[in-house]
DNA sequence: CCAAATTAAAAT
DNA sequence: TTTTAATTTGGT
């Protein structure tokens, strides 16, 4: 009898399927985990198809070590979403298959996973080894659901049910809209922060869920310092219901436990970040991505895959509703629904409570020039809530004390040595730090080239900025929080509570405090040093500052103004306080920002109204990644004339840990057009003896 | 002339 | 990617 051959696919960057033979029956069908030997080692592969012969040589054909029975097979939906990815970012299938699955399963011993189905399932599990033969199936019985806490580390809640607050017209609209609708309906959910989008989610999940005993809700958010209030949340919403979570910051125990209990169709609702949007889900019945336009969903290593695209390819392949709300939708996004594709629904800022949105003020710094990097008009603003009692918060995206180090008689300016790139200043180690590669030096007594003793701090960090601001307010209480002041685990919560409880009065901050973060008692955002933004290279660069802006914004006045308190104000510190950005920001009107800087796009022949796909390399000279990257560029000579290649040129921080990097755009009004094109050509590039490492990213959001 | 260090090639 | 073999370099 003829052994049957597996086509195996494996976490090996090798665009190809590897054939094994199983000598047993039945042989492990396509969906299965197994193990196989590959060169010297074992590893472990995903089944993807069945062969009668292999095209290779039978004394090269290993024959399979076993198969992983106890979890049951990886649907075919989750086959084509795998094979979907690594089509569409051109990576072989097992390298986007097999690192989506938690590492214990992956691995050879059999044990945790074993004690992870039994803490799943209290009823014994039957355990069959790593045998070649028929499956077990994995289903859990639907009975007493819920008591079993998934999540890792200690999430509040738990205990008291959660009492969903009745919905405004406009929410009780958008829920039926969502849930009216069979098939595929992409909606995106346009309410600015605090108008309710959150309840939007957890009555829609709500109807979904009741509607059948096996679906199952996806909820993506975009970051892990975010998912353990939201969880408990939902945990708290949804008490009878088992809740799971993905996200990096799980231990490999937790993640292996939160990942089955999805698989196996016992969670109906999980909660994670990008990751979470390549689980396996058999009753998957809708898919909801909060903060759609977030950069968080775009991986940016690896697999660059973005979470938000997937989950909507995700919901057309199982033809389900999907969700993706943002007070500032990406552009790519809102012009979809401004085409059609997706449908809008809108929630509007007095929707909620009493909340008003915020004054937004802009001040010029060329009429009112800053002491210590504040205007006398943000000083002033500081003073009435100090005043007041009210809360302030300062937002600079800036960490550090300053950027930068200079001696002001011969010019030296502190350049690491290993990047193209400053060392930042940072006063409480008394370091020069390098952003880019974490090189650290003690600062210089004097200047390394001439001896001058007089090194000067040039531009301000947050760290600046809170010493500026202590010796303008001594009395105040001023808090910083910035990835320096969070390293310890756990510190940033602590921050944030003692914000929370009032310990604070002024609190300095980079974009880590603008997401996520409701504080009560806050009525002033003084923004610093946005302009750079308006005239970066990278033309997303405007995009994300009015994201941000917004963002950092709706910090303001989340709650009713105070009898006689101060109304909330956004202080925008600026040198182009005409400049069309901060003008519709002002006006709040995130419709009108879209709208021109779509213009601009399509004027330009920008995204979304082209597809690109960017070329990297990496190498220890420039001439050699240009130079590769030139090659790559002649061997694409018979392209099609819709794929436009740009020349290679330097990133603008073209060497990083003594690495050099280049890339060359490519652009395409046609997806399909670029896609095939691309397909031919990374082949090619494949096979060509590199001089460089290099790395192809479709859709790239920073450029 | 040996050994460390870098390169190349293979993996079913 | 990981692993092993092959080849270069460099110190003696």
């Amino acid at each position: 009898m003829k052994p049957v051959i597996l086509q195996v696919a494996l976490d090996a960057p090798l665009d190809a399927l590897f054939d094994y033979a199983c000598q047993e029956q039945p042989a492990p069908p396509v969906g299965a985990l197994v193990v196989v030997p590959f060169g010297r080692r074992e590893v472990t592969g995903l089944v993807v198809g069945h062969l009668d012969e292999s095209r290779l040589a039978p004394e090269k054909i290993k024959s399979i070590l076993g198969c992983h029975v106890e979890l049951g097979v990886l649907s075919e939906h989750w086959l084509a979403l795998c094979a979907f990815a690594a089509e569409y970012y051109h990576r072989p299938l097992g390298e986007v298959a097999l690192p989506a699955l938690p590492k214990q399963l992956r691995g050879q011993k059999v044990g945790p996973l074993q004690k992870a189905l039994r803490k799943l399932d209290p009823a014994p599990v039957k355990a069959k080894r790593r045998k070649a033969g028929a499956v077990a199936s994995a289903e859990t019985e639907p009975a007493a659901m819920a008591s079993l806490r998934l999540f890792g580390q200690a999430t509040s809640g738990g205990g008291q049910p959660d009492i969903p607050p009745p919905l405004n017209d406009e929410q009780a609209h958008a829920v039926a809209q969502i849930t009216g609708q069979a098939g595929f309906a992409p909606t995106l959910l346009f309410g600015v922060t605090g108008s309710g989008k959150t309840e939007v989610y957890l009555h829609a999940a709500t109807e979904i869920l009741a509607r059948s005993s096996s679906a199952q809700v996806l909820m993506l958010v975009p970051e892990i310092n975010l998912t353990p209030q939201l969880l408990s949340h939902v945990q708290a919403r949804f008490p009878d219901y088992c809740v799971a979570t993905m996200h990096s910051g799980l231990a490999e125990g937790e993640r292996l436990l939160n990942w089955l209990a999805a698989h196996t169709g016992r969670a109906r609702i999980i909660v994670g970040t990008r990751l979470a949007v390549l689980a396996s889900l058999p009753g998957l019945a809708m898919i909801i991505v909060d903060e759609e336009h977030d950069a968080s969903y775009k991986q940016q290593e690896g697999l660059r895959y973005s979470a938000r695209d997937l989950a909507v390819w995700r919901a057309h392949q199982l033809q389900i509703p999907i969700v993706m709300g943002s007070a500032t939708p990406s552009l790519e996004s809102w012009q979809h629904a401004e085409s059609g594709r997706y449908r809008k629904l809108s929630l509007s800022a007095r929707a909620v409570q009493e909340a008003v949105l915020p004054q937004v003020l802009l001040v010029d710094l060329e009429r009112d020039k800053p002491h210590q990097g504040l205007s006398n008009t943000l000083l002033a603003a500081l003073k009435a809530r100090l005043d007041k009692g009210e809360q302030s918060l300062l937002f600079l995206n800036r960490r550090g004390y300053a950027p930068v180090l200079n001696c002001e008689s011969c010019g030296w300016v502190s350049s690491c040595k290993r990047c193209t790139a400053f060392m930042v200043l940072h006063k409480p180690e008394q370091r020069l730090r390098c952003h880019h590669c974490s090189l650290e030096l003690r600062i210089p007594r004097s200047c390394p080239t001439c001896g001058n003793v007089d090194l000067q701090p040039m531009g301000r960090g947050t760290q600046r900025v809170e010493e500026g601001l202590q010796e303008i307010f001594p009395e105040a209480r001023i808090l910083r929080i910035d990835a320096d002041s969070t390293r310890r685990k756990g510190s940033a919560q602590a921050a944030f509570d003692s914000v929370h409880s009032g310990q604070v009065d002024i609190l300095v901050g980079t974009q880590m405090v603008a997401k996520g973060h409701d504080f009560k008692n806050l009525t002033l955002v003084g923004v610093l040093n946005p302009d750079t933004a308006l005239f970066s290279h990278d033309y997303r660069a405007s995009e994300r500052l009015f994201a941000q802006l917004m963002q950092v914004s709706g910090r303001a006045g989340r709650a009713r103004p105070k009898e006689g308190g101060n109304a909330a104000q956004v202080l925008v510190q600026t040198r182009y306080p005409q400049h069309p950005l901060y003008a519709t920001l002002a006006a709040h009107d995130y419709p009108g920002f879209a709208s021109v800087t779509l213009a601009e796009r399509a004027q330009a022949g920008l995204p979304p109204f082209v597809h690109q796909a960017l070329l990297r390399a990496e190498a220890r000279t420039l001439e050699a990644a240009i130079g590769f990257l030139e090659t790559a560029s002649q061997e694409a000579e018979d392209r099609p004339l819709s794929v436009v290649m740009n020349d290679p040129i330097p990133m603008a921080i073209s060497r990083v840990a003594d690495v050099e990097r280049a890339q060359m755009l490519l652009e395409s009004p046609s997806r399909p057009a670029l896609q095939s094109f691309l397909r031919v050509w990374v082949q090619r590039l494949r096979q060509g003896k590199a001089r460089a490492r290099w790395s192809l990213e479709v859709d790239p959001m920073d450029i």
